[in-house]
DNA sequence: GTTGAGCGTT
């Protein structure tokens, strides 16, 4: 049964009601529409004062007890930053301020252009979201060819966010829009898409996109080649995706699985010495190691494709490489 | 055969 759930980001702010789920979870999802950069939940145990963490499996919370009830939750943000071990006793009133703070805004990464795309095309479009400060295409020095990603600047920060929380059609392409080699960014990435195990070789991209149509609008769809028996669906509203998570879904005749879409590159699970982390702030979370040894020369060779689909079945290329 | 692809000459 559905239910409202009380849930402050601190415990001495007003309560927000969020709703659960139908089957009485609580779709992290929901929760992060109204609390951003949350992911998970704590509650203090009535008898005896201390937080106890809520189950969180699939991105799906699950009720302590079966129901949630009165009980006051309260938001878990990712990595206590400026936290020494054995600071942790004090909540000062500071750190909900000093995550406000952050709130400024930060260069935007566009990927996945169009080739075609020029930099007047990217202000055309993104003004819409608010002042633009920057906009950048990336081209290679030599030709002078797009290199199928760029930057932009927004001078307000609701306009960041807005612009963050969607993908865009730019000239015919869905493009993602993200903090440059942040983890935050790639989970916002990674919150639309589902990621589909176990395909048949005779699954398409088009099998893919009609089969999972039915449950939302589907923005993206793509198979590695050559075969490797999983394939990725993005979709427009990270909710769809998420209730998603942990099916098994007949396509084809093939039992395939759906779960969340991990990052491709996965933190170092060990980080030491100091972090090097810089003062100034922002979403500067420099730990993302991005694969340095791809060229990834495929990109510059040529648009036709020796994959099933052309680029303009569906007004994207998802199903060539690029 | 169950985790792609793209990250900035300033």
């Amino acid at each position: 049964m559905s239910e409202y759930i009380q849930v402050v980001e601190d415990e001495n702010d007003e309560p927000i009601e969020i709703p659960s789920e139908p089957d009485g979870t609580l779709l992290l999802s929901t929760l992060s529409a109204q609390f951003p950069a949350t992911c998970g939940l704590k509650y203090r145990n009535p008898e005896t004062g201390t937080f106890r963490g809520i189950r969180l499996v699939e991105g799906r919370l699950h009720p302590p007890e079966g129901s949630w009830g009165m009980q006051l939750y309260v938001c878990v943000f990712p990595k206590a930053e400026n936290k020494r071990k054995g600071d942790e006793g004090q909540e000062n009133p500071a750190a909900k301020t000093k995550r406000l703070d952050q709130a400024k805004c930060s260069d935007l990464i566009v990927l996945g252009l169009p080739w075609k795309t020029t930099e007047d095309d990217m202000r055309k479009y993104f003004s819409s979201f608010g002042e633009l400060i920057l906009v950048q295409v990336k081209r290679d020095p030599k030709t002078g060819g797009s290199k199928g990603f760029g930057f932009v600047r927004f001078s307000d920060y609701e306009a960041q966010k807005k612009c963050i929380s969607q993908r865009h059609l730019i000239d015919g392409r869905w493009c993602d829009v993200t903090i440059p080699n942040s983890k935050e960014g790639s989970q916002h990435l990674m919150n639309r898409k589902i990621f589909i195990g176990r395909c048949s070789e005779d699954i398409t991209a088009e099998d893919l996109r009609s089969y999972f149509s039915k449950f939302g609008e589907v923005v993206d769809v793509f198979i590695p080649k050559p075969f490797r028996a999983f394939a990725f669906c993005t979709f427009a509203d990270p909710a769809v995706a998420q209730s998603m998570y942990g099916e098994d879904h007949i396509i084809k005749g093939t039992s395939v699985h759906v779960s969340s879409a991990a990052p491709k590159n996965f933190d170092k699970p060990d980080r030491r010495g100091g972090s090097g982390s810089s003062g100034g702030g922002g979403f500067n979370t420099s730990h993302s190691n991005y694969n340095p040894g791809y060229g990834g020369q495929e990109r510059y060779g040529h648009h036709g494709n020796n994959a099933s689909y052309g680029e303009d079945m569906y007004g994207q290329s998802s199903y060539g490489y690029r």
